[in-house]
DNA sequence: TATTTACTTGACACCGTGTCAAGTTGACAT
DNA sequence: ATGTCAACTTGACACGGTGTCAAGTAAATA
């Protein structure tokens, strides 16, 4: 609807998106890309000087498009410990779809570039910070497992919460979006709570 | 001790393993190998078609070196099924370290060579029928966690004891294996035991 | 002594990334 | 209409890594 006349810049992020949204993380080359938006395999250079910056740019697109930090903060109203817990789980459970892409593009990358690898750790940091925030508030209300410490539960339910894990568990498992919330909740009740 | 006189091709794959071991999963070059090796980089191929094919030998190798099918038949011999499950993560947690180099170097190709990835699944299918025999345990003594499916329970407990959850809780968060193993140990009965 | 086996040497094709230099094309300003 | 600037194209090339090929060497074996 809005076709105001969307930038070079902005098709390729688009394009490298919907690349890499379907299927092959790594398998999408820079030419694949150009071909998809209608430009020469160089002009991609001119917007990106490299393909670990344009995954970059994707990723912080993407967050931008759907606008992560809105959906991150509704998990914050929750009122008890354990609803915050199901509510982040819930938030973050259902925008990894969102970004699996993109998410296996950097992985594959991650152990060669450092850059990318600054990026995807970046972003998991967040992540990371979500799952601390779950934790302190179980902590807050005296409800955490007392065989864990803080940080230890935080590291557990960041595991639990990881792009790798909703990988094998969906794509791997074959579990539908709705199982693997509904399971990820209750294991990380079970897990975390006392 | 044994210095019977080693073949080449276990040369390289003792080689391989070592240079595995140390780090980079990716990063290791079919040259590194031959220069490890002392050996030409063309004599690498006389012994394995490929990067896929000599990464695959080295899995088998150190299979074979560990002994892993002794190991898992300890965790059979448990009497009650929760008592069965904790000795499954016990060898399982235990092994990981053994091939956490190796299994990096599979994984990283495992999106771009089909071979890589049936040999990697292949042996990822041999986990899971671990984590299923726990699980039936549980399942015959009626003590499986009521919301999980036996296949359910089984996806779980594989996804925990993945290499990469391992990876991550060791690697990334600095656990010690000795914490990994214990907070497996209960994270796993929390989850799986009603 | 001839043959075979295991290896070496060096060249090369292929692929993907990233770089460089020289054009083309269209918009806008004077 | 002319000049100029930005965005893009075209084509060539270097680099690193994999895998292939052909010819040569050297030690063990027949």
């Amino acid at each position: 609807m809005s076709s105001e006349k969307i930038s070079t810049r902005t098709k390729i992020l688009k394009t490298t998106w919907k690349l890499l949204e379907n299927g092959g993380g790594n398998a999408v080359r820079m030419a694949d890309i150009a071909k998809a938006v209608k430009i020469s395999r160089q002009a991609l250079y001119l917007h990106f000087p490299n393909r670990a910056d344009l995954l970059i740019a994707t990723t912080r697109y993407l967050d931008e498009v759907h606008d992560i930090e809105e959906k991150l903060s509704a998990s914050r109203s929750a009122t008890s410990g354990t609803d915050r817990l199901e509510k982040w789980v819930d938030v973050w459970g259902n925008y990894i779809p969102n970004i699996y892409g993109i998410s296996k593009a950097l992985l594959a990358i991650k152990d060669t570039d450092k850059e990318a690898a600054a990026a995807w750790n970046d972003r998991m940091q967040a992540v990371r910070h979500g799952c601390a925030a779950a934790v302190s508030a179980l902590k807050a209300e005296n409800s955490l497992n007392a065989s864990l410490t803080e940080e230890q539960a935080t590291d557990l339910l960041w595991t639990l919460l990881s792009v790798r894990a909703w990988e094998q568990l969906r794509v791997e498992c074959g579990w539908s979006q709705e199982t693997y919330i509904a399971q990820m909740k209750e294991t990380a009740a079970r897990a975390l709570v006392k």
